[in-house]
RNA sequence: GGCGCCAUAGCCAAGCGGUAAGGCAGAGGACUGCAAAUCCUCCACCCCCGGUUCAAAUCCGGGUGGCGCCUCCA
């Protein structure tokens, strides 16, 4: 069974079928470098990230292309507001984009293009259009001209008439027709330019895209990806131009994802509601991010609040206390809790494959991993809470697998659960205990429980309970947690 | 105004014609020196009204309520 996936171009799921076999070529649309990332983007990556390792993992050679856009008007205007060449801004923002995205456990692209690196490609590819009769210069720009696309709209689904009843008119430009949309912009005085066969000037935002694609994967690729607001106008354009000037289709599927959103509304920069990946990742595990990001369907909105973060935060916990529990190994006989183990590790790993198949669900994958959770646990119960490593390591294996696709469980379980939860005391203040006071402690009163002097034992539970230290005996001794 | 998406338990969420996954929270029980963790049990007639069908959360029509795109946006 092929994996399927949405496409915006048939508004239906399709099986993946690829223009190589064995090969996949993607393409996504990366950021403007004028400032932080906010969560917003670090979905778009994290969805991007899993679907390419995903593809991966099932076997594909996937190549993945992300670029990044590195002049526009904000880039622009930020820069002259800081006085600052625009080359400086982007660098230190690409820089920013590459901390928080690592911070996140996306992978990088196998190649990340800047704009600014292919102009003469732009150019050549402008000249050809006009050439063409599919764009005209005007006044120093150039522009695409709609009318000589007839399939313009196929994506977004919209027709011209419907398109031009609801368009704002731009004046002052030299479009023929409102929908017209800008190839290359002339500069104005003081902007950053480059020379061009219509004099000084700049790329329009959309060229990049389909240049950078074509140079890195070819006039046809299989999979262009992006956020759903780049559905209109940006990969409207995009088609525009790279099937006007290659003559032929261009791309098999598009995928858009879904918004990050504040109060039921998009997170953006211009309504000022959103949160930048560093203040989330100030309080909050890269890994609980991408945990509550992929609960919901890519496609689909997901609403950001501190109590649904709280609430994956408690569920993540959950798998990686199962991980706790199987690391360390147990005396018993655990033949037959092995033998088990074995059986609901790989019908899990089938359940998980195929929701994944079924348009990246990574929804109902981890449900399926939730119910994987349960049933290893129980035999972990049976077994008298610890199993011979053998008997384990098909779970953990299974973990590891998805782990991997999902960008989740890359952390040692022990060390998971000693990290700083919010509200706990903080380092230095009153009541933070570093690791080896803790360990103290606990093997104080493990002599205490020893000699069955229960009441100095739960003094000590309570002096580290005090400093946010929770404490469970289990049957290969005391563990302890970092808890609110 | 045009086009489109969404509406499932207290909260989050899967579901794509065959009789409601999963998580968080809550209740009861088991286990435990205590506790935590874990396990078991319980907790939804799927926004409303029509229709199609042997059968609908799922399809169609009409409401209501959210949201998005049409302008830079992941």
């Amino acid at each position: 069974m092929a994996v399927q996936l949405y496409n915006t171009l048939t508004r239906r799921k399709e099986p993946l079928e690829t223009l190589e076999p064995g090969r996949v070529k993607m393409y996504v649309c990366g950021v403007t470098v004028y400032d932080l990332c906010h969560l917003g983007h670090a979905r778009a990556a994290i969805v991007f990230d899993v679907i390419r390792r995903y593809l991966g993992r099932r076997g594909y050679e996937v190549t993945f292309v992300c670029n990044f856009t590195d002049v526009d008007d904000k880039i622009i205007a930020r820069a002259r507001r800081l006085k600052i060449p625009i080359g400086e801004l982007t660098e230190q923002f690409i820089g920013e984009y590459y901390k928080d995205m690592d911070a996140l456990g996306v992978r990088r692209a196998d190649i990340a293009p800047r704009a600014t690196a292919h102009i003469g490609e732009m150019i050549e590819m402008i000249e050809d259009l006009i050439e063409k009769g599919a764009a005209y210069p005007g006044g120093g720009d150039v522009y695409f001209d709609i009318s000589r696309f007839p399939a313009y709209g196929k994506l977004s689904h919209r027709n011209l008439e419907e398109l031009e009843a609801g368009f704002r008119v731009e004046p002052g430009e030299g479009k023929r027709n409102p929908l017209d949309f800008a190839l290359w912009k002339a500069s104005k005085p003081d902007e950053p330019f480059w020379e061009s066969p219509w004099g000084p000037g700049r790329p329009g935002w959309h060229i990049e895209c389909s240049v950078m694609s074509s140079r890195y994967l070819g006039d046809r690729f299989d999979i262009h990806g992006g956020g759903e607001d780049l559905v209109f106008p940006h990969h409207e354009n995009e088609i525009a131009q790279s099937e006007g000037c290659f003559g032929h289709d261009w791309v098999r599927y598009w995928i858009h994802n879904g918004f990050v959103r504040i109060n039921h509304e998009k997170m953006s920069k211009s309504k000022g509601n959103f949160f930048t990946i560093k203040s989330v990742l100030a309080d909050t595990p890269a890994e609980v991010v991408r945990f509550f990001l992929l609960g919901t369907h890519y496609r689909h909105p997901v609403d950001y609040s501190d109590q649904v973060v709280g609430e994956a935060w408690r569920g993540l916990d959950r798998l990686y206390n199962l991980l706790l529990r199987l690391g360390p190994s147990g005396a018993g006989a655990g033949g037959e809790q092995a033998r088990r183990m074995k059986e609901e590790a790989d019908a899990f790993r089938a359940r998980f494959a195929e929701a994944m198949d079924d348009d990246f669900n990574t929804a109902r994958a981890l449900g399926h991993l939730f119910d994987f959770a349960r049933q290893a646990n129980s035999l972990l119960l049976e077994a008298g809470g610890a199993l011979p490593r053998e008997a384990a390591a098909p779970a953990v294996e299974v973990f590891r697998e998805v782990g991997g696709v999902l960008g989740l469980f890359g952390h040692e379980p022990e060390e998971w659960f000693r990290q700083a939860r919010p509200g706990a005391p903080e380092e230095g203040e009153n009541g933070q205990l570093g690791d080896t006071q803790v360990e103290e402690l606990i093997s104080k009163r493990t002599d205490a429980r020893k000699r069955k002097d229960f009441k100095e034992a739960d003094r000590i539970r309570e002096e580290l309970a005090e400093a946010g230290i929770l404490l469970e005996d289990g049957p290969s001794g005391t563990i302890w947690k970092r808890r609110l």
